[in-house]
RNA sequence: GGGGCACUAGCUCAGGUGGUUAGAGCGCACCCCUGAUAAGGGUGAGGUCGCUAGUUCGAGUCUAGCGUGCCCCA
């Protein structure tokens, strides 16, 4: 027998029970390890330095539902976790958490130790990542996760650096950066955008005398006096029209001006690399404020930078790296940039530069470490892979991407690429993958280098500094030797040569290391170069929408670049781009608001399950979602209890079917064809589910298959499990009974399976118990038995022909319209179902239709109880017709008369219309073009219930209800009153399902004559062996509709 | 400032290729069932589909403009 299952269910333990099998009996390894065509996943390294959340979990279930959906669809799927380690992020933590601040306070403590600090930090949280990445049940290897900063992953990133140095992709150039000054430190984005307050700066209209116009100045704007030194260029507005005043009064467009020669400000230098002092023009310029001309710093300013590049100007930087004026700013030396500001206003003043000065109040950035601290844009030297020279090549392989939502390619992320710049790769900063350039000391030359073993063929005692230190302290992780400290002792010299090589002092961008995971996580081309080409390019990745100038434009950049004769896509086919998760009001969910519930409570409280479907019903990929508990509450009461309720229905009728006789899976099992109808409608509805669901999945949009399994779910529960419940314990139908345990059996071994990649705890609990290895081998299925261990390792189910009935499902979906056109009938007219009624009268415009309805009368009558159902010969009396033309294909026909068609059809006589219609097969209508004959398929027939009937009309169709109680249906009803009122006593009593009991009863008059006449059919109902009139002092008083009755139940 | 996405019932969300009665769940109201029972079910109310123009015989759906919100970038 099955093992007994209690509709009361805890899902939180329920996950504990299969997390602790599923260990046990090491059934992720064996679905791992499964042979099939390989479906390739690469999983985008999360960085574990902080405490993962719902936003996190959505990205692992999203994952997992796909991955384990192709493993049962018989695909090899590697799942191999990985950890983002390096980076800005992890270095803030670990100074903060040492109480330090800056690169020179680094230095002091010592980038040895920084260093280990480092990879302290970047695992604090696995933990939790490992306990929440269990617990919700995504299924990767984190045993053998990849991680970015071991040596053999770094050695991956040189190959690939050095083939882009090699091929002159990797350049040195200046990048404006936001600088703070005082921490001898740029910021990255996200940390500039924390420390902006609102400050009064002074904001100033300076004069640049134009050469060779005696007399006239340019007057451009700024709010950084302290760039007038550095200035290089004014800018224009090409087409806005610039006013000459007093001594012309004319106007000439910005063009005019470019080209136009000043004299700068001041002249502390000469810009260097270009001319200078001259007019350009350039898009950025506004006229919304200042005087329409732009003062160009391109040392202070990305906008300047590039209009200056661009126009081959010079360079000019007169602020050194610690903010302070160089010497040659004579009036100014050594005094921080910034705090010049009015004494340079001061200067222009006296040289009658100065032609207006205002304050400015607007918001500024400073340091979020030193809120004191401004911060300003300061060009550095960096390194750059020139991908603005390859990018046709990558919007080339991006159109080749199945995005999902497929506006990403050409929205989000093909706007990205079109706007292009080359990547700033450098960062001056310790904890990351080292720069592998190295640099002669005498003669400039410059060499990448791709792999340790490389340096060693240049220099074999390269990393002694290395070793001696791992000597000292042999905990040293071999990891460190590729990084720094230790690869900057790194260094060579080449016989013949003169100078020593050097490395560059930088490490690179984060975003570089994950960008080169599908061969780095594999070490290759240093190893593994097969498995490397087994699994490239990935089938499937899934992250959040930010990472698509992330990790989705380092991947492909990375791939495109280096991997040139493969065919696109690469390095990933389909991409599943995740909307973000916010709390109740639409914002995202961040650490210092701290404004979601920990993931981990949630699913103790609810169990993974629940928020797993909360995540696949409640999020569509491409957009944000407000998640709450709600949802996941939700989740748990609407689905999972409403599938575990038919679950736990089944098994405990299939414990009682027969006295000491459970059935099994090993019972005969009806063909198909000897079913019922309701057998075989149910069977349909999965059928056409399993297609469904495949197809969504095949698609990746599991929120579309998870509505088909919702509305399966419903249609089990609501329809089949309550048509067919008296049939799981009738006694005089053994054939139907026996198909009735078949079907639902057979349904609930696929379901089980059809709901394993969404909710793997569940689905495993219910296979388990439905497809016991026990079971299976009794019923001679031994084979399956072996292999199906865990319903993670059977198949998925798969379309089945010889199920597929449209027309069934057709049928069965119009039955229950009418029955929802009776109940509203009912429900009008304040008819209690429990009085039976004697008619329904159907009126339906085909005979399809009719047919359709006949084979379902018994199931109609029944839910709408009714003696009979018919379909009635004179429509006109219960309803009026109204025709309309069929839009669709009236539309193409009529064109502009359409709407007057549909006027004359509407003004028209409908009964009669469609009286005409049914005996001729068309009508007519007389258009001003001339008269138009229309068939049944141009138009459209509605129904509508005339007044004075009980009817209602649904989709079309309407049932009318004979409202007339006779006094036959009278006692029918009062027979049904008793039997409930007899139901009740057993349930209060908590009487067993099977017990069988002796029913006394004492009334008069009519409701004794109704005893009488329906006393058997009672009996049989509520298992009265025997149902006699008599008195008994303990009988249960009450009164049906009125009349006394006197009820005493007894065990048999 | 640039790019992207969204705006549909009180709430959370669905609504291939335009087709004239716009759907679901929750919540709410009324009711039923009592052999899935500390469950289950029925019916109903509730929407000028953000606004304004346009294209079209016909627009929630296409186009343009505007508004609001969010995300990414500056």
């Amino acid at each position: 027998m099955f093992a007994p299952v209690s509709p009361q269910v805890s899902f939180p333990s329920l996950d504990a029970k299969i997390l602790a099998q599923w260990e046990e009996q090491k059934i992720f390894q064996r679905v791992a390890e499964r042979e099939g065509p390989p479906f390739v996943f690469y999983e985008g390294p999360p960085t574990a330095n902080g405490m993962p959340h719902a936003g996190h979990v959505l990205t692992r279930v999203m994952k997992d539902v796909f991955l384990r959906y192709r493993s049962m669809c018989g695909y090899r799927v590697p799942r191999r976790a990985g950890w983002d380690t390096h980076g800005l992020p992890v270095e803030v933590e670990v100074e903060k958490e040492l109480g330090i601040n800056g690169r020179a306070a680094i230095a002091e403590y010592g980038v040895e130790a920084f260093s280990k600090k480092c990879i302290d930090s970047v695992f604090r949280y696995i933990g939790e990542w490992r306990k929440m990445t269990n617990r919700i049940g995504f299924w990767v290897d984190l045993d053998d996760a990849y991680v970015t900063f071991h040596k053999r992953y770094v050695e991956s990133e040189w190959w690939a650096l050095k083939r882009l140095f090699d091929e002159g992709l990797l350049y040195q150039d200046y990048k404006v950066v936001w600088w703070w000054a005082q921490g001898g430190t740029a910021l990255s984005s996200g940390e500039v955008g924390q420390g902006y307050k609102e400050v009064d700066d002074p904001s100033v209209m300076v004069r640049f005398p134009v050469k060779g116009h005696e007399g006239t100045s340019f007057l451009a704007w700024t709010t950084t006096p302290w760039t007038l030194p550095s200035n290089v260029a004014l800018a224009v507005k090409a087409d806005a029209s610039y006013a000459t005043v007093k001594l012309e009064d004319e106007t000439k467009p910005g063009s005019a001006w470019v080209g136009a020669e000043y004299v700068a400000p001041f002249d502390y230098a000469k810009p260097e690399g270009g001319p200078a002092h001259r007019v350009i023009a350039a898009a950025f310029v506004e006229l919304g404020s200042g005087s329409g001309m732009v003062h160009l710093a391109p040392a202070f300013g990305e906008d300047d930078f590039r209009a200056c590049k661009a126009e081959g100007l010079g360079f000019l930087q007169l602020v050194q790296p610690d903010g302070t004026f160089p010497p040659e700013v004579t009036d100014f030396a050594g005094r921080f940039c910034k705090e010049a500001d009015r004494d340079i206003i001061r200067l222009l003043k006296k040289k009658g530069l100065l032609f207006k000065e205002e304050v400015y109040r607007h918001e500024y950035p400073f340091s979020w470490r030193r809120m004191s601290d401004p911060l300003i844009q300061y060009a550095r030297t960096s390194w750059f892979i020139k991908t603005t020279r390859e990018i046709h090549r990558a919007q080339e392989n991006n159109q080749a991407v199945n995005w999902e939502p497929s506006h990403i390619k050409d929205g989000r992320f093909g706007q990205f690429l079109a706007g292009n710049v080359d990547w700033a790769l450098s960062r001056e900063r310790f904890w990351g993958t080292p720069l592998p350039i190295w640099i002669n000391d005498v003669t400039g030359k410059r060499v990448a280098v791709g792999s340790a073993a490389e340096i060693l063929e240049k220099n074999p005692n390269a990393f002694d500094h290395f070793h001696a230190a791992k000597a000292k302290d042999p905990s040293l992780a071999e990891d460190l030797m590729v990084h720094k400290p230790w690869i900057d002792e790194v260094t060579w010299t080449v016989p013949g040569e003169e100078g020593v090589y050097r490395r560059v002092p930088e490490v690179i961008d984060c975003w570089f290391d994950s960008g080169c995971m599908p061969f780095a996580q594999l070490g290759y081309p240093h190893h593994n170069k097969e498995e490397f080409e087994k699994t490239f390019p990935a089938d499937f990745i899934t992250e959040a929408v930010d990472q698509t100038r992330g990790w989705f434009y380092s991947l492909m950049m990375i791939s495109t670049l280096l991997f040139e004769k493969e065919g696109y896509p690469h390095p990933f086919r389909n991409c599943v781009v995740l909307g973000l998760l916010t709390d109740e009001k639409g914002l995202k969910y961040s650490k210092s608001l701290k404004n979601y519930t920990d993931p981990l409570k949630l699913m103790d409280d609810f169990g993974g399950d629940a928020v797993r479907w909360a995540l696949y019903t409640n999020t569509v990929p491409g957009q944000n979602t407000r998640f709450f508990e709600g949802a996941v509450r939700d989740a748990a009461r609407e689905f999972l209890l409403k599938v575990w309720n038919v679950y736990s229905f089944f098994v405990t009728y299939a414990n009682l079917y027969e006295k000491d006789a459970p059935w099994t899976p090993e019972h005969a099992r009806p063909a198909l064809a000897e079913r019922s109808d309701l057998d075989r409608w149910v069977l349909a509805e999965l059928d056409f589910t399993v297609r469904k669901v495949r197809e969504e999945l095949d698609g990746y949009t599991a929120h579309q298959a998870v509505k088909r399994i919702t509305s399966f779910v419903d249609a089990l529960s609501n329809w089949y499990v309550r048509r067919s419940r008296s049939r799981f314990w009738a006694e005089g139908d053994a054939a139907d009974k026996q198909a009735a345990f078949a079907t639902l059996y057979e349904v609930l071994v696929e379901l089980s399976r059809l709901v394993a990649p969404f909710v793997p705890f569940v689905a495993e609990a219910m296979h388990g118990n439905l497809c016991s290895p026990e079971g299976l081998s009794r019923a001679g299925r031994l084979a399956e038995a072996t292999a199906h261990a865990s319903v993670h390792l059977a198949p998925f189910p798969a379309a089945d022909d010889a199920r597929r009935d449209d027309a069934l499902r057709e049928s069965v979906a119009l039955a229950r319209q009418l029955v929802t056109a009776g109940n509203r009938v009912r429900n009008e007219a304040k008819l209690k179902v429990r009085q039976p009624l004697g008619e329904a009268i159907v009126v339906v415009a085909s005979d399809d239709e009719r047919a359709a309805i006949e084979r379902f009368s018994d199931a109609i009558r029944e839910e709408l109880n009714v003696v009979s159902l018919s379909f009635t010969t004179e429509p006109a009396k219960y309803v009026d017709f109204q025709l309309l033309p069929n839009f669709p294909k009236l539309g193409p026909r009529l064109g502009k008369e359409l709407p007057l068609c549909k006027k004359l059809l509407g003004e028209a006589d409908g009964s009669k219309l469609h009286a005409e219609l049914s005996a001729s097969g068309t009508i007519t209508v007389t258009l001003p073009s001339g008269p138009v004959v229309l068939g049944p398929e141009e138009l459209q027939v509605r129904l509508q219930a005339k007044e004075g009937f009980a009817a209602a009309s649904e989709a079309g169709r309407v049932v009318v209800l004979d409202t007339h109680v006779t006094p036959e249906l009278r006692k029918m009803g009062l027979a049904r009153e008793v039997t409930s009122k007899i139901q009740r006593v057993r349930k209060d009593r908590d009487l067993p399902y099977d017990a069988r009991i002796v029913v006394t009863w004492d009334a008069e008059g009519e409701l004794a004559e109704a005893l009488f006449e329906h006393g058997p059919s009672i009996a049989a109902e509520v298992l009265a062996v025997r149902f006699e009139r008599g008195a008994n002092a303990n009988a249960e008083r009450s009164d049906v509709d009125g009349a006394p009755l006197g009820v005493h139940v007894a065990l048999a």
